[in-house]
DNA sequence: GTAGAAATTATCGTATACAAAAATAAGATG
DNA sequence: CATCTTATTTTTGTATACGATAATTTCTAC
């Protein structure tokens, strides 16, 4: 149900939303939106339909629509399921990968390994996505991947931020190289254990990171 | 983002889809729903939005909106989710509980006991579904919360089918006294597993119904 | 008779207009 | 001066209308 212009929308608040520019509180008027956009209010209001649906904002029955900035609090309780969410993945891809699974997930790990050489925190990034996507594939179960890249998506735009942090990059590689090879070698508990200790340093490290930032402020 | 006549549309359409009165593959025609449900083509649109948004249905860019009904595999893989969702709030709900929470989980599991002596299998499903709320609650992650919540609500038509499976509800109350045990001493793991179990268990009872019913057929 | 092209039809996305409900502001009365 | 009532304004929810795009059908040519 993505038409062109709700999408816009939607995609333009979100944009919005993560970099800071509407913050947690502010209002979202329809005419207001519906202006800045240059479209009319029945796209907004679709736009605003899904931002409610995704969390992103909320709605006061009749006084308007809000943004709702995901609080420490959220954040810290997304990446705990999310590390929950990992680990099943990692678990049950360690019983039902295919051996082509396999190599492609391997394939993946390289091209971290090849972003690191090259310094590149960006490609990185890409690649990682490429290395996570292999797992959700190989679990056997689409509706855990659904789950799991939309939890993914949420807190993309903090990790983008997060992997910058000074000496993650590596460490974030040999996570991946043990993940890997509890994979191969059908280690169900340990692929698990790794996967959630992978997510939920990147949450710790996102947290010192908003605490740095805050008192940079 | 709750329109009167929209969420009717919503409620309505996704009624009908429980029951089984609109199929897989039906078409949800904008206009059709709109003479059926006497509103106009606008809200319509809106339900038909919040229906893709919660996997009910799907839409094909020029060719129309379609019931997706969940196939056998999707409710196996949403299944082994919820297990897993289920021992997740059990094990936080193990670690983070109130002296007050545990009060309420052992009252709700009380009344579980009750409906079961009452023989009253709809009122157990009530309270069977107060007794995992406390659980929810307890396990200190609003977001875990909603999100298992979430999940239960997609499977419950099938779930309250599924309770009245012979013998179920005693097996389903002997498991529930494991889980507040575990919960009261603390054991995590434990806890855990056998919420894990509790859920598996239902998921497989529910596979043996649909497996008989279409041999019924 | 079949294949390709053109026309028609259906449906989708967006805009605009209107009505109802509620919040706020203003005025009157005690 | 305060409070209650009323009026105005804002905002939301719904209806309808219009334009564009794709699917289907029909017509023509080979």
């Amino acid at each position: 149900m993505s038409s062109r212009a709700a999408t816009r929308v939607f995609q333009g608040v979100e944009e919005q939303i993560a970099t800071g520019q509407l913050k947690d509180g502010a209002k979202l008027d329809e005419a207001s939106l519906a202006e800045r956009f240059e479209v009319s209010r029945t796209p907004v209001r679709e736009a605003l339909l899904q931002l409610v649906g995704s969390g992103l904002a909320t709605q006061i029955p009749k006084r308007g629509c809000f943004v709702k900035a995901p609080s420490l609090r959220d954040m810290v309780e997304m990446f705990e399921v999310m590390s929950e969410l990992e680990g099943m993945c990692a678990r049950l891809a360690a019983r039902r990968i295919s051996d082509q699974q396999l190599a492609e997930l391997k394939a993946a790990n390289a091209g971290c390994e090849d972003a690191i050489k090259a310094n590149d925190s960006d490609l990185y990034y890409h690649k990682n996505v490429d290395f996570h996507e292999c797992i959700y594939i190989a679990c056997g179960n689409s509706f855990l991947a659904n789950e799991t890249r939309s939890l993914r998506r949420r807190l993309q735009s903090f990790r983008r931020l997060q992997l910058r942090v000074r000496g993650r990059m590596p460490q974030s590689l040999g996570e991946h190289f043990e993940i890997v090879n509890a994979i191969e070698s059908g280690d169900a508990d340990q692929a698990d254990r790794i996967s959630r200790q992978h997510v939920m340093i990147q949450g710790e490290r996102f947290h010192d990171l908003l605490v740095h930032m805050e008192q940079g402020v």
